[in-house]
DNA sequence: GTCGATGCAAAGGCTTTGCACAGCC
DNA sequence: GGCTGTGCAAAGCCTTTGCATCGAC
């Protein structure tokens, strides 16, 4: 009794393209699905993570992997600026899906809001564009780093 | 009859830090001010405008100066990962400040909505945060590169 | 005159790339 | 077996920093 090869999918999508399923791409894949939707990871930290469990996998590789799933849709980079380039499971629920970060302290609350969406989807329609994703940043500072300021 | 001369702000606001007023400083801030809010500028567009009307400011000077004018809210950074950190004219207008960009072509559309802003209050009070700005990026295509893309 | 700011060049991250070898299909 | 993917190390951005000099106050 496993949950369903997440293989399969993965070597479909990557058939499709002409490119080949590798356990480098797979344990990539897997990791992200292992710690779940809401995980951002920047491309050391998958490194690390992959090197901790010994699966080898070269930090080029991260590098590349991670651009090959996210162009694939698979995953999908994150837009906070403080703290370099993230990356995160995709999902449509995400495609609206938002952060509320302290910028001060880095803490990081997600949130979802359909008010949100439902502006994107207004704004993507005046311009004639087509919403692809949509993503609200709230820079803030949290209670503790907020009190700090007062001082 | 000129404009209110922008130097004095500036030199009061960097007074009180203990900071002192030079031409490099102002000279990048009236390049902003220059070019309006809505423009969004790299730290390599700063430098090549200045030297295209012969303001001497070295590159070096101009990341120094775009970070601390952002520190003091002058400027504000923006939050675009396709092609890099880009500033712009803080202004209050701009808490609740929006773009709609094509993930294909680059082309940016600005907008602005109360609905988002203040589904952004919402969550930051749900958390006891501090709401600073606001930014919801909606990444799309264009009608341009929504055609071809259907090809 | 003092102390902060600038310019230059060098150092520093992070990310990409060239190339030979390994391994998927 | 062909051709893509990988690992390694080197190269490439973009950004920051050390240090001597300059200049705002």
């Amino acid at each position: 009794m496993q949950a369903s090869p997440p293989s399969d999918g993965l070597r479909t999508s990557l058939h499709d393209r002409g490119q080949r399923l590798t356990p480098q791409r797979q344990r990539v894949l897997q990791l992200f699905e292992r710690i779940g939707e809401g995980s951002h990871l920047s491309a050391e930290e998958v490194h690390q993570r992959l090197l901790r469990s010994d699966e080898r996998v070269s930090l080029a590789t991260v590098y590349r992997t991670l651009r090959l799933l996210s162009s694939m849709g698979l995953l999908q980079e994150l837009e906070l600026p403080e703290g370099g380039r993230r990356f995160e499971l995709a999902s449509d629920a995400h495609r609206d899906h938002h952060h509320l970060v302290c910028v001060r302290c880095g803490q990081t609350e997600e949130f979802e809001s359909d008010a949100v969406l439902s502006a994107g989807e207004q704004a993507a329609a005046g311009h004639g564009f087509r919403l692809l994703e949509c993503v609200l940043n709230v820079r803030a500072l949290c209670p503790r780093c907020s009190a700090a300021e007062q001082l």
